[in-house]
DNA sequence: TACGATTATATGTCTAGACATATAAGTCAA
DNA sequence: TTGACTTATATGTCTAGACATATAATCGTA
């Protein structure tokens, strides 16, 4: 045998004290409701001190598996809602990691004042500048989604020089924008005639939507539409809950 | 004036540290890439512990918001994608939350060994006992949404006796069987005859797909298949991120 | 100049205490 | 039985240290 190739690599103890309560909850060995021991019982069982167990006690209840009540003791959560984490990829990282050839074209791109259905989309009171952007990402050749894109230049004024000709506004701002907050919307729709075009399906045929309307401070950055054909397109998000 | 109804309530120290230094980051004034200042620096400027201050930055770490490199410091991440958290509730909850009135109607119960399908559908092996369940849920006596179940008895044998006449197996489900973890993929179709019908819909119309496989522990708990119409229904998720 | 060894330092973890505070549980009176 | 008061206790936060460890920076050598 080999030995200890990956044997040693030891946690640190608060660490194994969190993954073995975790382990628990996780198993069902300490259903919901159930107590689990008080700091002063873990101390003892662990030899260390209070400061160590707490440790990994207030992360569980950061990641809302655990319920810290004072007084009365730590007990497990009951999940109320089902939670997943979705990442959303850059859409040329997304392809790339999936193998495929990225492929990426600029259809549209517009430096205007802003309309007052700009104004709309964007959220804003005053008329300022933005860019219009309409392009398409494709994998192996194939239409993979159609963007369709609104950035204020108020917010971002390097955007209008940018060029979108060769880097997806996508990234382009994931670069140049950082932390910034977003809010997503999911729907459906069936495609019409320019949708259809553009993606290269029938007309009629089933679509995912995704709108991100992203923002920092109080100030708004972007407004995005994402056409995906929706029979071949999948969303896959992963986490544990309830 | 009502003197001080809302004023006190003043946060620990080391919260007041990770809001400082979150805003910093939040409002672009310390963009990716900039050192925060070393622990032994921020235990000068509040005049407190290490630990204290560690503690702050404990927690920005977790939240990938800042980046610790040993003997190096600490610096402002880069987000290296748009990330959501897609709350997925109890659909009985999320209508209600609305302020619609929920209804909940049974369409079809069967309990059966599993078939070659079901067996495919759970990801299992083994022929063991199932049930089936279709239902649908509407708010103000419009159809909301229809959901095709399938329960692993093996895993859950409770299902089996359990009325689903009256409450919905998520429902249940979430009440019965604590901390599982899933897998989600959203997608869109079209309607066909069955789902128009069941949706009052038109055949054609978009259809928003939410499926989902929940496991427990290397057990398959169920697996569902949630049809929204695709038009009217949206799936909200804000986050912070790149 | 390039590479290897040494050193300095910021973070990672931990301790053995401390006081604060919310609250479950017990006590007592109406 | 109910309500008000008291008490005990588990968690929440904090301190002033400690040693471990990864690694950036420096220094010395080939």
């Amino acid at each position: 045998m080999s030995l200890a190739t990956d044997a040693a690599d030891k946690p640190t103890l608060y660490k194994r004290i969190r993954a073995d309560i975790e382990k628990r909850i996780l198993t069902g060995e300490w259903p919901p409701g159930h107590r689990i021991p008080f700091e002063h019982e873990l101390v003892a069982r662990y030899g260390c001190s209070r400061m160590t167990v707490n440790k990994a006690l207030s992360e569980l209840a950061q990641a809302d598996l655990i319920e810290r009540r004072r007084r009365a003791g730590s007990f497990v959560r009951r999940p109320q809602h089902m939670s997943a984490v979705l990442k959303i990829a850059d859409i040329r990282a997304e392809i790339t990691a999936l193998g495929r050839a990225y492929g990426y074209e600029l259809i549209h791109r517009k430096l205007r004042t802003a309309t007052t259905a700009d104004r709309d989309r964007l959220g804003v009171k005053k008329a300022g500048k933005v860019v219009a952007i309409t392009c398409r990402h494709s994998a192996d050749n194939v239409p993979f989604a159609v963007e369709d894109r609104l950035i204020d230049l108020s917010s971002v004024p390097d955007a209008a020089t940018a060029d979108f000709s060769r880097e997806p506004p996508g990234s382009w701002l994931l670069h140049h924008v950082p932390w910034t907050e977003a809010e997503h919307t999911i729907s459906a729709i069936v495609a019409d005639d320019r949708t259809a075009d553009a993606l290269g399906i029938a007309v009629g045929a089933p679509c995912l939507v995704i709108d991100r309307f992203t923002w920092r401070s109080a100030r708004t950055i972007t407004t995005v539409r994402l056409l995906y054909p929706g029979d071949s397109h999948r969303l896959v998000a992963r986490f544990k809950g309830g």
